[in-house]
DNA sequence: CGTCTTTGACCTGCGC
DNA sequence: GCGCAGGTCAAAGACG
C-alpha cells in the first residue's frame, strides 16, 4: 500500500508565491511544468529516503492551510490562482527553475512508482491493496493517456459500450439523440477527431455527408457525441483574472456577452501545438467576485504528472456526476473508479442538481460555497474535502490515493472511463449537472479541465492510433486554422 | 525580435 | 430574410 506522506504545506505554497523569480515569467517547458506544490525539502526527503512512498504535495493557493499538514492526501496539482493581471497565458509558476526541475523529476518518479504499483494490482480488488508498497522506482514519462480517459478505442467498439450500459441507458430520448446526432457529424470528420471544442458551425456542414441513414451508428455514437460536447464549468470566487489549472493558456479573443457587463475571455491551451482544449472565463454578472471558467475539449498532449491524480479524481467525479445510478453493476463494482464514484455519489448526490439550460452537457462545479461548514476546520485539502464529503472520510491517508491510482490504472488499461458509459438519458445534451463542491477554486479549475478532457477524450480514442500519434493531430480547433 | 494580448471584423447558428 | 449573439480570426500594438 502506498503511503502518502503529508506535505500539505500551505506555508510552502505561500512561500513560493512570495518567491521572486525571473523564471516565473518564463513560459515553462511543458515537461517541466510544475503542478505540485511541494516544498523542496519534502520532495527530496520523500524520494531519497522513502523511495517507495509517494509524496504528493497538495496545491493550495491559500495561506491558512497549516492544518492541512495533518492530512495525508494531496491533489498533486499546483493550482494557484492566477494573478497575472493581464490574463496572460500562464502555467503554475512561483518556482525557480531548479525547483521545478527537481520537482518534475520527483513527479515523474512518483508517477512511475504509482503506475508500476498499479501494474501489479490493477486486477485486484481494492480491498487487496493493503499489501506491500515497496515498488521499484523507474522514472518514466507519463503517457498522455492518463488524462485521455475518453471513449474506448476503436477496438472497444461502441457496441461494447452500449451493451455495458444499463438497459435503461438504451432508451434514448429523441431530443438528446437529435442533439447528439448533430455533434456526431463533427466526430466523423477527420479534422475534428481531435477537436473537442466542437465548432457548432461545422456541425451543420457535416450533416449532409453523414446522414447516411445508419441509425445504429448514430445511436452508438450519440452518447459519445454528447459527452464529447460536454463542458465543465467552475464557479469559484476569485479576484484573480483567471484560475490557474496547470495548463498554459493563450487568450485569443474577448467578447462582451449579452446580459453581463463583464467580458468573456476565450483561451486556448498552448501546452501543445494544436491542442483543441479551450476555455472561457467570465465573471458572474450577479456577483463579480465569482469567476466562471468553462472548459471544453480534450488535451492532445501529456499533462503534467501531477495531473495523474486529477485524472483519477475527475474520473470519479465525472463518473459520479454523469453516470449516476445508471452505471451497470459490472462497471460500478469492478471499476475502482466507479466504486469510488459510487461511494461518493451516495453521499454527495444531494449536492447535484440538473438543469436543462446548457446547450451541451455541462458539469458545473460550484465552489462558491464555504467548505468550512462541511469539512471542519482542519481540512482544507480540496481533494479530501471532496472525498470526505462524499463519504471517504473513513479512508486513511493511503487509502484514497491508492484507490484513485487504481482507478486511474483501470482507465488507462481499459480505455474505459465510466463516464463514457453515460447513458444518453442519464445526461442528455442540454442537461447540466451541477455539483456544489466546497473546495479550492484552483483545484476545481483543474478538476474541471480534467473532467472535460476525460469526457471529451473520447475523440482521441475513436481513432485507435490517435493516442500514440499526437503529432498527427492537426490544428483543427479553429474554424479557419 | 519573438511572443502575447488586444480588439475590431468576420463567420455562423438561431430565433423571429 | 434579417438581426442578434456567440465564437473566432488576425492585424496591430505592447511587452520582455
Amino acid at each position: 500500500m502506498f503511503r502518502f506522506p503529508v506535505s500539505l504545506g500551505g506555508q510552502g505554497d505561500n512561500l513560493k508565491q512570495t518567491q521572486p523569480s525571473d523564471e516565473q515569467h518564463h513560459r515553462p517547458i511543458m515537461d517541466e511544468v510544475d503542478f505540485f506544490r511541494s516544498e523542496k525539502r519534502d520532495d527530496q526527503n520523500v524520494i531519497t529516503e522513502e523511495t517507495h512512498r509517494l509524496h504528493v504535495k497538495r496545491e493550495n493557493s491559500r495561506v491558512d492551510d497549516d492544518d492541512d499538514r495533518s492530512m495525508g492526501i494531496n491533489t498533486g496539482l499546483n493550482l494557484l490562482t492566477a494573478n497575472t493581471g493581464s490574463d496572460e497565458s500562464l502555467v503554475d509558476d512561483g518556482l525557480s527553475v531548479d525547483m521545478e526541475e527537481k520537482r518534475t523529476k520527483i513527479e515523474m518518479q512518483l508517477v512511475a512508482v504509482m503506475r508500476q504499483e498499479e501494474d501489479h494490482h490493477h486486477l485486484a480488488t481494492i480491498e487487496s491493496k493493503d499489501k506491500d508498497t515497496n515498488r521499484h522506482e523507474a522514472p518514466e514519462m507519463v503517457p498522455r493517456q492518463f488524462i485521455d480517459l475518453g471513449l474506448p478505442s476503436a477496438e472497444v467498439s461502441s457496441d461494447e459500450r452500449i451493451t455495458s450500459r444499463s438497459p435503461q441507458s438504451l432508451l434514448e430520448d429523441s431530443s438528446s439523440r437529435q442533439r447528439a446526432k448533430r455533434v456526431l457529424e463533427i466526430e466523423e470528420s477527420p479534422e475534428n477527431e481531435s477537436n473537442g471544442w466542437g465548432n457548432p458551425s461545422k456541425v451543420s456542414k457535416h450533416n449532409a455527408s453523414s446522414s447516411n441513414g445508419n441509425g445504429n451508428a448514430i445511436d452508438q455514437s450519440a452518447a459519445e457525441a454528447t459527452m464529447r460536447k460536454a463542458r465543465v464549468s467552475v464557479r469559484a470566487r476569485s479576484e484573480a483574472p483567471m484560475l490557474s489549472d496547470g495548463c498554459q493558456w493563450r487568450k485569443y479573443g474577448q467578447k462582451m456577452a449579452k446580459g453581463n457587463p463583464c467580458p468573456r475571455a476565450y483561451y486556448r491551451c498552448t501546452m501543445a501545438v494544436g491542442c483543441p482544449v479551450r476555455k472561457q472565463v467570465q465573471r458572474c454578472a450577479d456577483d463579480r467576485s465569482i469567476l466562471i471558467t468553462t472548459y471544453e475539449g480534450n488535451h492532445n498532449h501529456p499533462l503534467p504528472p501531477a495531473a495523474m491524480y486529477m485524472a483519477s479524481t475527475t474520473t470519479a467525479a465525472a463518473s459520479m456526476l454523469l453516470s449516476g445510478s445508471t452505471m451497470s453493476n459490472q462497471d460500478g463494482l469492478m471499476n475502482p473508479t466507479n466504486l469510488f464514484a459510487r461511494t461518493m455519489l451516495t453521499c454527495s448526490s444531494s449536492m447535484a442538481t440538473i438543469s436543462a439550460s446548457a446547450p451541451f452537457p455541462t458539469i458545473t462545479l460550484d465552489l462558491t460555497e464555504s467548505a468550512s461548514d462541511v469539512n471542519g476546520p482542519t481540512n482544507n485539502n480540496p481533494l479530501m474535502q471532496f472525498a470526505q464529503r462524499s463519504g471517504f472520510a473513513e479512508l486513511n491517508q493511503s487509502g484514497l490515493p491508492q484507490m484513485m491510482g487504481q482507478a486511474l490504472y483501470y482507465n488507462q488499461q481499459q480505455s474505459k472511463f465510466s463516464g463514457l458509459h453515460i447513458p444518453s438519458q442519464s445526461l442528455n445534451a442540454g442537461e447540466s449537472v451541477n455539483a456544489a463542491m466546497p473546495a479550492n477554486p484552483n483545484f476545481a479549475a483543474a478538476l474541471a479541465a480534467a473532467i472535460t478532457s476525460i469526457i471529451n477524450g473520447s475523440s482521441n480514442h475513436q481513432n485507435g492510433s490517435s493516442n500514440s500519434s499526437n503529432n498527427n493531430v492537426t490544428t483543427s480547433s479553429g474554424d479557419r486554422q
